[in-house]
DNA sequence: GCCGTTTTCGGCCCGACTGTTTTCAGTCG
């Protein structure tokens, strides 16, 4: 869990309700974590984080599903958790015993849980025996040799702690998707070629498209007599800083840069993202990073159901499990068992009596499901949907056809509006929009009215030449406003109708972070209304690995734009696709899509480079559910042209 | 703490690996 301590929000003046639907999650995942280190009941802790996952992902108004009662008719919350949630929401005050948890933890306890191999269960056994903490407490301590002695800890324990600190200290746990998958595609193309392997797949977090990413999986069907010759040539491959285990069907390894043929380098990266991610010890940091990784090997024959384990998520196995069940049927990493044939056999043992599956579409289709695409597979209804045949088509690469927001030379691009284009051009795109900064933003190089208005003169002439030409692109001119105090724009009104559209960003986080939830959706519902703003740029103003957004109720802010979206007007919430930034976070994008609010993927690109990141909006894009017409990205150059100007 | 059409009690997904054990608990995914 990145940043945000573990304290109870304060109830908003004007409630009820009292608390959003994002506190009320947030509240409740910190209740599993803090029962967790209690000691509590792993099941009790699981409803918490069931019911903190629920809340995360419905779209109903929380006020309303606590005022009708409705609340408790939610499977995962009962008697129990539905009274706490009714009081809090309606009332303004949380139960004293979640109160007194949240006080009496130490946040040390909290941090010690990001060690690998130290869970809630030892950490509360040292706390109670030992006075540990803290992790610098709990370093003391291993380096005091007070750990080994203890009851069922040992000398490897204690080192492995120490280790554990080591790495946390060195490197935060997770890994933007790019980084994650630039070693997992090297990882998996170097296994792919050995002799033996008749498949290696990058699987989990990386496979679904997760924003960030813990930890590699990669799935290797190999026939049984080079299981062991094959898992020799694993691990004498380059790349492998240390090896953490090797069993008979699993490596556990790390990884450092050293996998790559060629130079790490993280490539160009814009000042304030930079400023957000560590400065310039960054790329140093990173290039002396490592990331863990684990291999599974099993024969070609049950490879499509260890491809579907290791795939994930969690939450989608358990819920796969559990339709498994209620037919009869044990699914595992190794099968789908009918479990009257399976009886009291385990594993492998068991799997000779699976169903037969030559790719995880069998395994599906024995469910009596389609298909679910990898980056689908989070359990936020898409076994409902693959049962009842309502799966998204999701948006492809080639759907994209252009984006807005994009910087030239006129603010801090490094590129000029000729080589932008150009770019875009050969990339296949038929438009591209210009949204340089806006003169607020100094740190930017943000352009005066007068040079934005010169460039918007430059693209009618191209865009002339072009028509005339009979070339099919077209450059639209735009400008990404700075949001000013009250909710204004950065140019006077004449200034921005000459545009062919706005795209209105947050910058001043400083600002926008010291103040609350409700005073800052007021200010941006005050920017979107302005009549010139066509797109609301990177929503939360978050930096992945870096600074957590300003906070906000998102949910409030799309159903406002869609309101607007109904009336005519087009408002377009932005899919920032900078792997540092992936803003609109996914689970959000499903959101917008169900409400009509048209979603822009745009790359933010400040190079000719850049423009490729548009490849991690659309990865962020179909795990958010969006189909090509949901995304502005996929009309035509025409088509959009007329959308604007309405 | 939640859930239930064999249930209001007794379950709750399941297996691998590690380090500590001499049969298992903790952690992870």
């Amino acid at each position: 869990m990145a940043g945000g301590s573990f304290r109870l929000p304060k109830p908003r003046k004007n409630g009820p309700p009292f608390f959003s639907r994002n506190q009320v999650a947030k509240v409740l995942h910190q209740m599993g974590v803090l029962l967790e280190l209690q000691g509590a009941n792993v099941f009790r802790v699981r409803s918490y984080q069931n019911a903190s996952r629920l809340l995360g992902s419905i779209t109903e108004d929380i006020g309303e599903l606590v005022a009708s009662g409705d609340i408790y008719n939610m499977k995962g919350i009962g008697k129990g958790l539905g009274s706490a949630l009714t009081q809090a929401i309606s009332e303004g005050h949380w139960p004293e015993d979640w109160a007194n948890l949240h006080t009496d933890t130490p946040p040390g306890l909290i941090e010690m849980l990001g060690i690998p191999g130290l869970g809630p269960k030892r950490i509360k056994l040292m706390a109670d025996e030992l006075g540990v903490d803290s992790v610098a407490s709990l370093k003391q301590a291993a380096l005091e040799n007070r750990i080994a002695p203890m009851k069922g800890f040992g000398a490897k324990s204690q080192q492995r702690m120490l280790d554990g600190i080591e790495l946390l200290s060195r490197f935060r746990a997770r890994r933007r998707l790019d980084i994650g998958l630039r070693y997992g595609e090297a990882f998996q193309q170097k296994i792919a070629v050995l002799d033996g392997v008749h498949r290696a797949t990058l699987a989990g977090s990386a496979r679904r498209r997760k924003d960030t990413i813990g930890d590699l999986d990669v799935v290797v069907a190999v026939d049984e007599n080079d299981h062991e010759a094959v898992a020799n040539a694993i691990l004498s491959l380059p790349g492998i800083a240390d090896v953490k285990g090797a069993g008979d069907s699993k490596i556990s390894l790390i990884l450092d840069t050293s996998i790559f043929d060629e130079t790490f380098t993280v490539g160009h990266i814009d000042a304030k993202v930079l400023d957000a991610i560590g400065g310039g010890d960054y790329e140093q940091m990173e290039s002396g990073g490592t990331i863990d990784a684990q291999v599974r090997l099993v024969p070609p024959h049950v490879e499509p159901f260890t491809l579907a384990y290791f795939t994930g998520s969690k939450e989608h196995n358990i819920a796969m499990r559990q339709r498994a069940i209620d037919r009869g049927l044990r699914l595992n990493e190794f099968g789908l068992i009918p479990e009257k044939e399976a009886g009291e056999l385990k594993g492998m043992e068991a799997a000779i009596y699976s169903l037969k599956a030559n790719d995880e579409a069998d395994i599906y289709a024995h469910l009596d499901l389609a298909y679910v695409p990898p980056e689908l597979r989070e359990d936020m209804g898409e076994v409902e949907a693959a049962q009842d045949g309502n799966l998204p088509k999701l948006i492809e690469p080639t759907n994209i056809k252009g984006a807005l927001h994009n910087h030239t030379t006129l603010s801090d691009g490094e590129h000029s509006l000729e080589m932008m284009a150009d770019t875009a051009r050969k990339m296949g795109w038929n438009w591209l929009g210009i949204a340089d900064h806006s003169p607020s933003l100094k740190i930017a190089n943000g352009a005066s009215a007068e040079d934005l208005l010169k460039q918007v003169a430059t693209i009618r002439e191209y865009n002339a030449q072009w028509e005339q030409d009979g070339v099919d692109f077209q450059l639209f001119a735009g400008v990404e406003s700075d949001i000013l105090a009250g909710g204004k724009l950065d140019h006077p009104d004449d200034v921005l109708a000459q545009l062919d559209y706005v795209v209105a960003s947050v910058h001043a986080m400083t600002k926008w972070r010291g103040r609350d939830e409700v005073d800052n959706t007021e200010e941006l519902i005050r920017a979107i209304d302005h009549p010139a703003t066509t797109v609301l740029g990177h929503p939360t103003g978050r930096i992945l690995q870096g600074r957590e957004g300003y906070e906000i109720d998102l949910f409030a802010i799309l159903e406002h734009m869609a309101e607007h979206n109904d009336e005519g007007r087009l408002k377009a919430v932005e899919l920032n696709a900078s792997p540092y930034r992936l803003d609109l976070d996914w689970r959000l994008c499903k959101h917008a899509k169900g409400l009509g609010v048209p979603i822009i993927i745009n790359p933010d690109a400040h190079s000719m480079r850049g423009l490729s990141d548009v490849a991690y909006g659309v990865m962020t894009a179909r795990k958010g559910w969006i189909e090509p017409q949901d995304a502005l990205n996929s009309l035509s150059r025409q088509e959009l042209s007329k959308r604007m100007s309405t």
